[in-house]
DNA sequence: CGATGTCATGACACCGATGTCATAATGGTT
DNA sequence: AACCATTATGACATCGGTGTCATGACATCG
């Protein structure tokens, strides 16, 4: 590998004119730097990044964690698919900062973590960010205090700055959506409560009722789910048989996730019910490969993970940069996005009209 | 943050003494060690990898490309998905040999790739993973020459090491465990011709159809769809419609992928068809998401990812080590998941007699 | 015209590790 | 006792860049 002053006697000057052509950090002369620069490229030169952090002390490289890093063991099928889309959105700033990302995974175990940490301090890592798969509370080991830290989709008892997703305020533009749309009963099948996102998301499923004055109805509120898996599907197939044998059935029902959706749809189906027709169903999420792929389309809310991606990234940077750091989560808001699976009843009704 | 002198002066020896004890590479008396770690302990010294790389060359770091690379302009939205489990492949067998992953994104264009490579070069990254979001063929700029690289998940015109899914062998295995369980009537619904996939999975369905000495039917074979997005639901319930007015319909449809099983099940249940009661039907890629969700649970084909990440990273690996390359791809080896969708006659048949 | 300022360049030290070589002390051998 | 091998340690140069300072050549200004 060719060096500066490799360079320097090809271009016949100094090593040090060979780094002024390179950092543009003082005048040189047309001639010579049209000399050093063909040396240059006749040697396929490339500025060893490791030199150059031994005297600026700048290494431009900012850790990134991902996987398990509660002591609670995760479903290790669940882990690691949403927050791909995390990752990409700190990848963008990064890369329009001329950050370089140095990317490490627990593999599942929170034990990992300082030997992770160790590396990135080796590598003189400006700054970590850590991405969850879902929005939970973590706990970070001590040894991640000397390091400006961002949590992105997770937050822990210490305040550490962090970027959420505003899961109530979706909910709540969610159901006011529905509201508009002329749904008055609304039921909601909430994720196991084990999960933050659950709680908040029945917040915002209460003020949104509440502010529509209409009364909070416990029969179609907290239906809860207990486990993630295969049991699941009786718990949601006896929940929704109890919501379809109301008195007053709901005229639309709030999956806790598009996943749970899903489930939802088969069950609906191998009861005869035609979604929108019989019942309309929203998620939560915006998993496109569902909410899309599903017939018909699935009204559901973003989970805006490249935004908060950025956000992660921006907040970090500005942390290497002026060592100030927020005292209050970042909350990230996402759309709802409005798909075929939920009745208009005013837009079915102009509809009618202009038969 | 503390150097080594300063480790040295607090233990009150010489610098090469804490070097050795952080090396182990020569003997060093107890009482001198004990002195020399508490040292280091108590100053939260953490070697400089910079300066570490100055004298040894050797950066124990390799550079993994992902996203877009090819000039076809991919779906952004498809993207990104599955290929993270390659990433954690990779990062397993790289932690456990102790070397550093760099991360990168194209973030859509193939423009960006020279500079994700100067980049690397800068950081003297040791090898380059690129790993791309689904089996396909691309073509690397030549700028990426001098730097051992292996491909993930893509292969190119130049032979260059590749890692890729045995499509063909995959889509055999199923076929042939379809035929297993009674099936004679298979039909199977391409993905478009413009994926690599699709052409290997029916050569995959035709060796296991002849080897089974059971005609080819082309009723029933080369149904491709074109477009990936929306119009496909027209064409896809068209196709199904095709195939269940045959006069021997398929008793097992073979979906070009999970998501499109998806939208098949919507479609059937649309027209009053049970699954696997009426028809059966299989997927491909075991998206666990979907194949495990679906009610019933989706039969379908492995992408084994996580062992396509582990083979790219011991491949590069040897590169490092030996420079010595393979010219054939590495093809790996997808189970079957063998799951409710599909009926097994000879299953039922028990049950039956044992009624 | 001398003083001052800007441009263009080079010499040299330094960043923080480690490889090489030197040195001193110890213990075992002949 | 003289010699050698081994252990334990330090001095110093070195990796490849960049910061600091010095130098010479012009241009500008009062």
């Amino acid at each position: 590998m060719a060096t500066i002053y490799d360079v320097a006697k090809a271009a016949g000057v100094s090593a040090k004119t060979v780094s002024r052509v390179l950092n543009q950090d003082a005048p040189v002369g047309r001639e010579t730097r049209e000399k050093v620069e063909q040396a240059i490229h006749a040697l396929g030169y490339v500025p060893s990044n490791a030199a150059r952090m031994m005297r600026s002390n700048r290494s431009g490289i900012v850790g990134l964690i991902t996987g398990a890093i509660s002591q609670t063991s995760d479903n290790p099928e669940l882990t690691g698919l949403p927050d791909l889309f995390i990752v990409q959105g700190i990848q963008q700033v990064m890369a329009a900062q001329k950050k370089t990302l140095m990317i490490a995974d627990t593999a599942g175990s929170a034990d990992n973590i300082p030997h992770l940490l160790e590396t990135f301090r080796q590598h003189r890592a400006e700054g970590i960010i850590y991405v969850a798969d879902y929005h939970k509370q973590i706990e970070l080991p001590d040894t991640a205090k000397s390091l400006p830290i961002v949590l992105a989709n997770c937050f822990d008892a210490r305040a550490t700055p962090a970027v959420l997703p505003d899961d109530k305020l979706g909910q709540k533009r969610l159901v006011e959506r529905l509201i508009k749309a002329g749904h008055h009963r609304i039921a909601l099948l909430r994720l196991p409560e084990t999960f933050v996102a659950s709680d908040l998301r029945f917040q915002g499923y209460c003020d949104a009722m509440s502010e529509a004055s209409i009364p909070f109805d416990p029969a179609l509120g907290p239906s809860t789910l207990q486990d993630d898996d295969p049991r699941q599907l009786g718990q949601l197939t006896e929940a929704l048989k109890h919501l379809l044998n109301l008195d007053q059935p709901p005229t639309v029902i709030c999956c806790g996730n598009d996943k749970m959706a899903l489930r939802v749809y088969g069950i609906l189906r191998s009861m005869g019910l035609n979604i929108p027709e019989d019942i309309s169903i929203a998620g939560y999420d915006n998993y496109t490969l569902i909410a899309e792929t599903l017939y018909p389309a699935l009204t559901t809310v973003e989970l805006p993970y490249r935004d908060m991606g950025r956000q992660a990234a921006e907040l970090i940077l500005d942390m290497i940069k002026q060592s100030d750091h927020p005292n209050e989560p970042a909350l990230m808001q996402g759309d709802v996005y409005w798909r075929s699976s939920v009745t208009d009843f005013f837009t079915a009704n102009v509809k009618m009209f202009q038969q």
